[in-house]
DNA sequence: CCGCTAGTGATAAAAGGATATCATTAACAC
DNA sequence: GTGTTAATGATATCCTTTTATCACTAGCGG
């Protein structure tokens, strides 16, 4: 039987809290001083990708990211500089239009990648 | 100086012939029996991107894949049971308009998910 | 409070992709 | 044909992410 722990509630909260899929490094990094090991981090993702609470967000670089099942359909703007994700809303008509005739579309994603406001007024001065 | 050998005009035609990107391991399959090892792959490839001859596409899942870089603005298709990906033409409009302010866009992807041609007409019947 | 056992932290190790190493081969200028 | 050295194949190694292991801890029903 499943057991409420602290670790469960914390990692709950750090990615309903953010505004964008997290790793499981970043939500170790989130946790900060709590002494939350990092393997425990990844048993509770992967608990709550089975239990359907969470889904995983795989993009081009970089480890599998994971927030809330609940949020509305949308896609994610990666941040070349600090390489952060965010969510963005929205999803533009057409995307079934691009399927080539014989394939059979099941889902999609829209990558968005540039600079993110933080980096941008950092500007070219390196920190 | 850039010596003129086999191993370079293979894996550019391989490319040249696909319908998709490739990796470095499809590319080494599709050269087959030439015993063309995977090292002299990747240093190839790797060369192309150097020389802008070849780009990278990076996609959710799995390494990364190269093509010619003289192909237009187009998108890709992966298969989720064969995992090969195509290439799709056209773009929705109105990508522009999904960055929030603040954010500066440099470049965007679309990928779709599903199954191809092969997978459908290979239906639930395993193989 | 007790006992059972799910949960945990630390860390070893696996998995997958890409690079480095090095002796050997072969492209090309002469 | 010969010499120079870029290119190659085989494979060891690296690197990053993720999982497995295991002794210890603590949630919770009784």
């Amino acid at each position: 039987m499943r057991r409420y722990t602290p670790s469960r509630k914390l990692v709950r909260d750090v990615l309903s809290s953010a505004t964008g899929p997290l790793s499981a490094v970043e939500v170790h990094e989130a946790l900060g001083n709590t002494k939350i090991g990092i393997a425990t981090v990844y048993r509770i993702l992967n608990e709550g990708l089975r239990d359907g609470d969470l889904v995983c967000v795989e993009l081009p670089s970089g480890p599998k990211r994971f927030e809330p099942a609940d949020r509305p359909h949308h896609h994610h703007f990666e941040c070349s500089e600090c390489e952060k994700v965010y969510d963005v809303q929205g999803c533009p008509d057409g995307i079934a239009q691009l399927v080539p005739p014989g394939f059979e579309l099941d889902f999609h994603e829209i990558i968005l990648t540039g600079r993110c406001p933080d980096c941008v007024s950092t500007d070219g001065r390196a920190s």
